[in-house]
DNA sequence: AATGAATGAGGGTTCATTCAT
DNA sequence: CATGAATGAACCCTCATTCAT
């Protein structure tokens, strides 16, 4: 007399992570302000008692969805950089692109990425989480620029050429979230390359986009 | 002998500009979630019934207070664009500064941006308040990128460049919300001059920085 | 300079009935419950303040509707029974029909009496109001009820006669209320002239209606 | 050791029906205006939260009390009637004395009929079912008078006689409400008597009060 | 006499959390 | 491990009342 469909009972882990697609869900459909437990329960399609059993408190399930997000970011982003060797060129096009890959850049996520940030001011606790993420990115980034620009004679602080491109980055993100019909991820990835293109004329050929 | 308190009754507009003043406040103090008629009233000073008197509904008021952001910043952007003269450097310079100029850049309303962007995707009206500000500065951006590359013989599309150079902008907004100690709205204006550098080498100056 | 419409202010007395009248209209349109002093200014079409100008607080007003409609009923069944001359006959009938007449039995004024009639049971001042007036109209029905009892060699309480016969007065109201299309002023008369003439055969005519 | 506490969970309707209970007594007490979801829980002696969580919105709450009373009206005349046999005579008696039967005619819930009723004119959900109440019960008068009069050669219009007879009830509930003291039920049913002993002389005896 | 902006207590409702099952 | 009935604090909103004009 086994239901096939779902066990009643799950690995710990597993409920847990069941739980947090859901949390994606549920702020992607609703916003993070009208995400409930309801919403979330409603959404994993269990009961409203199973949040505080896994997770104590709703609070904690946010953030352990926001780290969730920031460990698959972090982990994409290595497992990118470590797979594309040791050509400066190709980590950085890699670094650059892996933003626009599929497991990260879902509306989705973006969504999530979006509801967290807008409420990090206020909320210490997301923006350690956002900026360490953040910060460990942008430091490789950092390091192949400034090898690149070493490499290239350019005229270019690597500071700032980091920052821009990762800013570019997220403002991209928006672009997506605001509308996704107008910018998809290969175009996100034309703007970026066009970016390097310009700052780096003789390592990134031009897309002659507009030729 | 002038009393210095305010008064018991104000005239209406100015009520409801105070009003949406203390919104901001209040979201960028406790974050949108927890913006409550409470938490607005008290940041004015006032009554929590008068937002229901002048607003109708917390919902218009937040409403309200994004349209009072939309409209300062396309004033402040079309105001400066207007005085840039007519020369495209000029005003591509000036359209990409204004977003870090200080009644546009402050902290308190980065963090309104980003809350509102946060609840874009399930909330259409703001969605379209936000997609509809951003389209027409990005036009705006976009017509004089394409008369650069046009004069200046580069090899750019005029749409990317305009998306890229608009992005970066929301994006550096970001940095300055996350960590307003680490960049600031200088620096952040270095980053964009150093990609209009990067793209249009003939018209805008390197910064040197790396010298 | 004259605004020839309604002048901005009126006498006292004038301007109680005003506010009296447009109570009942609101009661009868939104119900006691949601009756306000913003619905019956509005029904006034005068400011919200007015009200505590003249009755100091929406309590009064409501008892002093009550009052006046009070007022109304017993100055209407006094005059016509003093109109009515001396004959049982013609008194007991003017008096049973008096309910139905056009000033006091309209279907607003109706609406007004059942609200004031279900929350009596919880309103002391309301119930020794509705008590007082039908105590009074009561007693005149009865004594009119013993002397034609005695005259006529009837076999009746008169205290049952006209308690009988002013129940059936506020229950034909209930009817009219509930459904004004299907009982009017002169279908409720009918039945109570069948009642009589039911109680007191020889003296009042049966109408026939079923021949 | 039988706890006699009530059990902190209970049967689904077995709560409902606690509630609509308490809701009548509210209405008795505080009237249908003061009659808030706090002093409904307070007389269920349970939590507010509840209230929602059993009828989504305190107004269904009180459409389910006015259904429970009109449901249980309609099955105590129904039984009663049913019981009556078929002699036109005991069953227009009964039918005419279901109104002052015990479940029926206790002073709350005509403080709660008085309460709807008094709303009804701006509440067509009350009117409709207020009205539907009314009128199965007033065919089934109005019938069974047919028949009396067919079969007894009286000169009455069924019509008239079951509405005067159905409003002589509810007129009768509001002399109750207002006065409890000075009408009971058993007084309400000898005014009931004497108005059938006087419409259907040959069928229903003189009370014979007055000898 | 009359207005209407302003107040704030109290209304209905939501929802994170608890807990008996 | 899992459920969902129950709680009660806190939310948004309404509205009687006040008061400067």
């Amino acid at each position: 007399m086994v239901d096939s469909k779902k066990p009643r009972t799950a690995p710990k882990q597993q409920r847990q992570q069941e739980l947090i697609k859901a949390t994606i869900r549920s702020i992607a459909r609703h916003g993070l302000a009208a995400t409930t437990i309801a919403t979330v329960a409603r959404e994993a399609k269990l009961s409203q008692g199973i949040i505080n059993l896994h997770f104590q408190s709703k609070q904690r399930l946010l953030v352990a969805t926001l780290e969730h997000l920031s460990t698959e970011y972090r982990d994409s982003w290595q497992r990118a950089y470590a797979d594309a060797g040791t050509d400066c060129v190709d980590r950085l096009r890699t670094l650059a692109h892996v933003d626009f890959e599929k497991p990260i850049c879902e509306r989705n996520k973006l969504a999530v990425w979006f509801a967290f940030w807008g409420e990090s001011k206020s909320r210490p606790i997301y923006r350690k989480l956002c900026s360490q993420i953040d910060d460990e990115y942008r430091a490789t980034v950092a390091e192949v620029c400034r090898q690149l620009i070493g490499e290239g004679g350019y005229d270019h602080d690597w500071r700032t050429v980091s920052r821009g491109l990762s800013s570019m980055g997220s403002g991209l993100w928006l672009s997506m979230l605001m509308d996704a019909g107008r910018l998809d991820r290969d175009g996100a990835k034309q703007v970026i390359d066009d970016y390097l293109a310009g700052m780096f004329p003789n390592h990134f050929p031009s897309s002659g986009a507009n030729r």
